[in-house]
DNA sequence: CCGGGAGTTAGACAAAGTCCAGATTGCTGA
DNA sequence: TCAGCAATCTGGACTTTGTCTAACTCCCGG
């Protein structure tokens, strides 16, 4: 199957990232279920069984995972960062009560008129946030 | 002149806030300057002379006049929440180095395509942020 | 002058994330 | 096989942002 643990060993090579035990299993969390999950939810998965890795390995490792590109940043909750192993361009919907964040597809929606760039300046990326909160 | 301390007084009201010390003086810093500031920053700026604002009382004026429509909260730092005292309709330049939070006027920018929203539910706002890097 | 409610306060607390020095791991070359 | 070494991992202390609470102050009506 496609997100076995071996193929997460080949997805980290293949992004130069040396696998290591502890990064297979956070890959493996990441990307078996394809969810935005915060450093905290990346850890309890991680752990369920017995204790494994370490609180401060889960931080390095996501953020190395963000530095070779393999997962997303996605800055929606003031409390906390989610990591999106979508990299493919999209945007997010956000249900504010409940804190479930998921996909818009990038393909149909357009954003058009954006003035130009203060110069020396480059784009880092454009994130688009639909904040909605259930009626009633 | 427009953002006089007396003025600001008018400004709560107008917002069905009871305008006390502590509250002008929050107000008088977010409006002065036309600013993004972090609840941190209005601290640092409301006691500059002589301590003269609780931290309690900063976080539950902002909150306040958050509720009262008086500003926005832009999320773009995973570590702080900023406060834009301009709640008319606009986008935001996020320079990720410096962390410089500027606004992008949104008249002549056009979202399309956004697909439908799931049933139940209202948009709260969409937030659209393009962060920047310097080059080099 | 007094009582009460709105507002403010200091400081304890919570949660997310960072940092560091020491321990482990897994090569590599002999 | 084994010592040496670099990369990685670890627990725990620490920092920062924000929340909570119980006591205090201020002001207003009577």
């Amino acid at each position: 199957m496609y997100y076995s643990r071996d193929n997460m060993a080949g997805l980290l090579r293949s992004h130069d990232i040396n696998p290591t035990h502890q990064r297979i299993e956070i890959a493996h969390a990441l990307f078996s279920r394809q969810e935005h999950l915060s450093a905290d939810q990346v850890m309890a998965i991680v752990n369920t069984r017995h204790s494994e890795t370490s609180k401060a390995t889960v931080y390095n490792t996501l953020k190395l995972f963000l530095e070779k590109g393999l997962v997303r940043e996605v800055i929606v909750d003031p409390s906390k960062v989610f990591f999106d192993p979508n990299t493919s361009p999209h945007h997010h919907l956000y249900e504010v009560d409940t804190g479930k964040l998921s996909d818009i597809d990038a393909e149909h929606v357009q954003i058009s008129g954006l003035p130009p760039l203060p110069a020396g300046m480059v784009t880092e990326g454009i994130d688009l946030i639909v904040r909605v909160r259930r009626t009633g």
